[in-house]
DNA sequence: GCCAACGTTGGC
DNA sequence: GCCAACGTTGGC
């Protein structure tokens, strides 16, 4: 079992939206080193829901992977605003898997906090802040399930 | 809305 | 292959 965290902004796909709906595509992910981890991605994985660009951004809760990757159609659609024209149709450039709601934490655990937290220093997130899709060890894991169930 | 970080593009 | 310009992400 690995262990992941995927952004998205609760303006446009929120854990509220994937709670209603059960299941999810996670399509748009537009960068290679992301995609890389998407393609990695095994069924029954766990995977944080981070809010991004949120009141506050933090931690909302868990999915798991319920589809593993395969090409996101968006890509070829040219009214989609992640359209790529450059992404040849038999070798698609961008994957996307489908997630399944798990659990709404009862409180968002924010990006402030998992900074205060020592044994947490070392998450990706915290390095690299921009990557939208990471992985996170089972230590880390287990401590935020910890703080947050 | 600002801006730092950083990924991508394209000229050379 | 370098690197400047540009675009995007995401915290604040």
């Amino acid at each position: 079992m690995n262990y992941w965290l995927m952004k998205s902004e609760p303006d446009v796909f929120s854990i509220d939206h994937l709670r209603k709906q059960k299941i999810g595509g996670w399509d748009g992910v537009r960068n290679y080193q992301a995609r890389n981890f998407i393609r990695a991605m095994k069924k029954k994985d766990r995977v944080l829901f981070y809010h991004s660009n949120a009141k506050p951004s933090g931690i909302a809760g868990i999915m798991e992977i319920a589809r593993e990757a395969y090409p996101d159609p968006t890509q070829f659609d040219p009214e989609n605003e992640h359209y790529d024209p450059g992404s040849p149709p038999n070798a698609p450039r961008w994957s996307q898997v489908d997630v399944k709601f798990l659990k709404t934490f009862r409180k968002i655990l924010p990006l402030d906090e998992i900074r205060d937290v020592p044994a947490l220093q070392g998450m990706v997130l915290l390095k690299r802040g921009r990557l939208s899709v990471q992985p996170v060890t089972t230590a880390e894991w287990r401590l935020i399930l910890r703080m947050c169930s």
